[in-house]
DNA sequence: AGCGCGTGCTTGGTATACTTAGCAGACAAG
DNA sequence: CTTGTCTGCTAAGTATACCAAGCACGCGCT
């Protein structure tokens, strides 16, 4: 994972200080709202740390912005929709669900594979 | 966030451990999918660390869900993103699905209210 | 001249995410 | 039996996210 370049997601540093200037919020105020400290959100915003994921939910949340569009800036959720058919769509509800046992899943799975098969 | 709330990460290693069995997949092979080390992963499935977002994406991404679905089980993404319709979920899945005829539809209904019947 | 309060930034440290090297058990084949 | 190769896990280290304390400036007031 260690990116190794700084850029990429130097941008989001800017984009929240962009954010957090729109709203004319200081530092420390957002830093407080999104109960981080006040150097670090500086150090974030200049793009000298990424912050995690739970920081930047809770700075979304201090910004009133979603926190997808959050991770969107960071960068965080621009993978692979590459197929974004039913196949995936009906394994993926049947991989959340949360009643279904891990071989019930299972069983579910070869079903519905081996009616998919073509 | 250094709030209190500690431990309450319980289930998002297991839902990956279960997650990645339901591939059959070992802890080797997923983390080497992930890019990540064996060992991490396996501290990871057993709730000792609390893996960044870039990791977790990276995760989703190895088991072919999407990345938003793996947040959501980490409670990264805002809090209004309930999954406990995931009932509703799999059947409207299976409704909507092209590939399958009515009778293979049924089939899967009858098998999933079997199992979810309590 | 101060003082007080605001701004953003630097320093130095701690906590934790993450890695590399290696261990012990299970199973298969020679 | 030994040897090889899986499995998951432990131990010990490195990298970095994050915090507390403090610095340097600017502005308004007396």
């Amino acid at each position: 994972m260690r990116s190794k370049d700084e850029g990429p997601w130097k941008g989001l540093g800017e984009f929240i200080r962009a954010q957090r200037e729109l709203a004319k919020l200081s530092v420390r105020q957002l830093s407080e709202m999104a109960k981080i400290s006040n150097p670090y959100l500086s150090q974030v915003e200049r793009g000298l740390y990424k912050p995690s994921a739970d920081v930047l939910k809770s700075i979304a949340n201090a910004l009133q912005m979603s926190a997808e569009t959050m991770y969107g800036q960071a960068g965080l959720l621009d993978d692979d929709e590459t197929v974004d058919d039913a196949i995936n769509r009906v394994e993926a509800a049947i991989k959340l669900d949360t009643q279904l046992t891990t071989e019930q899943k299972d069983t579910m799975m070869r079903i519905y594979r081996g009616f998919t098969q073509r």
